[in-house]
DNA sequence: GTCTATAATGCGATAGAC
DNA sequence: GTCTATCGCATTATAGAC
């Protein structure tokens, strides 16, 4: 899943950032509700108010498309969790405060449960992404309940690298049912009491 | 979701049972791979080898077909948790056999994952399906949970609410991680630890 | 009960005008 | 940079022959 930025040398850009940006936006609406093979550009096109001719213009093609869009989310969802600055229960903490931030994006949440689900297929086009969006995902917690750990602030009987998955599990899952309960309870509460069960110190 | 069973009144129908169970077994197999949506009874009836007219002898519409598929699926699994008769700590030592079972038919894995993950918007055919289903799910391990607490095998601090979401969001999340990682861990290891921490009598 | 034929629609992508 | 026009293909579903 590469990128190709290909953005003109000299002039005013404004309008195509605009147009770029209006096109990634309905993608996500368009993507979330329907997935990314069921979804279609031309229904994106449609959002924007543009031709599909016009959106290809701006992206190649729908796989494309779909890149752009993992990667503008990667690049919010980085804002939140830092990777190289935070480590130990910093980071676990951080945890919950990127689920409430979801909380407050539906579209971004059932974005994220569609796609991982139908990537789970080798042949999707995200597959290789979701594969190793995961592997880093479960290694830097387990590298933050081990930093936990040597902190003595592990509950006793608590394997880093389990508690990842399993803490990674608990997201996901509540997202699924978040989803489908119209986001009629507090994910952030549930992660919360989840790992203070599993630390032994206050968040 | 409702069911059109309309068998014919006489005669042999070996041959009718035998298509229709082909014809839900490769539904199974391309709605897992490709979703409800993006899968086509095309494919289905290529995979029966007989051609997409003939299917939909069988089965009126293509939501008849899922309607049909998601109905076996209960009826299997309800061989695995009888809710009328399991209950307690009973049930949730249930929960690991269902599982330990579930990574025997990743197929039926990738089917929930997909369609559960899918579903999650209200104008999907199965949304009703999925969001009654989950109801179901969460009141009995809720119920699971309460009797569990009356008996004493509760840890303190576990209510059995928020519990029962817990449990439910584990097994799909881990789920998710096992399809994406090619099923290179054992799922039911986790749940039964998870259950262990929760309860003070020996699974 | 299964087929062919067909209808009507939607899809992703390309070519070329402006 | 955006458009129209068009291609080729896949989709669900129906009608009617056998």
């Amino acid at each position: 899943m590469s990128t190709s930025t290909a953005r003109p040398r000299r002039g005013s850009y404004a309008k195509t950032a605009e147009r770029r940006r209006r096109i990634l936006e309905a993608g996500i609406r368009v993507f979330a509700a329907h997935g990314y093979r069921a979804g279609s550009i031309q229904r994106i096109a449609d959002e924007v108010g543009i031709s599909v001719s016009g959106l290809l213009h701006h992206f190649d093609s729908k796989p494309a498309l779909l890149a752009a869009i993992l990667e503008l989310r990667d690049e919010q969802a980085r804002q939140f969790m830092d990777d190289t600055r935070q480590d130990g229960v910093e980071l676990l903490r951080g945890t919950i405060d990127l689920v409430a931030y979801n909380q407050t994006a539906p579209g971004l949440v059932e974005l994220h449960c569609v796609l991982s689900a139908e990537a789970t297929s080798a042949e999707h086009p995200a597959h290789a992404y979701f594969v190793a969006r995961y592997d880093w995902v479960l290694r830097t917690m387990r590298r933050a309940y081990e930093t936990a750990a040597a902190e003595g602030a592990l509950v006793d009987g608590i394997e880093p690298e389990g508690a990842a998955r399993d803490l990674t599990a608990l997201l996901d899952g509540l997202q699924l049912q978040w989803l489908l309960a119209d986001g009629t309870f507090d994910m952030a509460a549930r992660v919360r009491l989840h790992l203070e069960r599993q630390l032994t110190v206050p968040l």
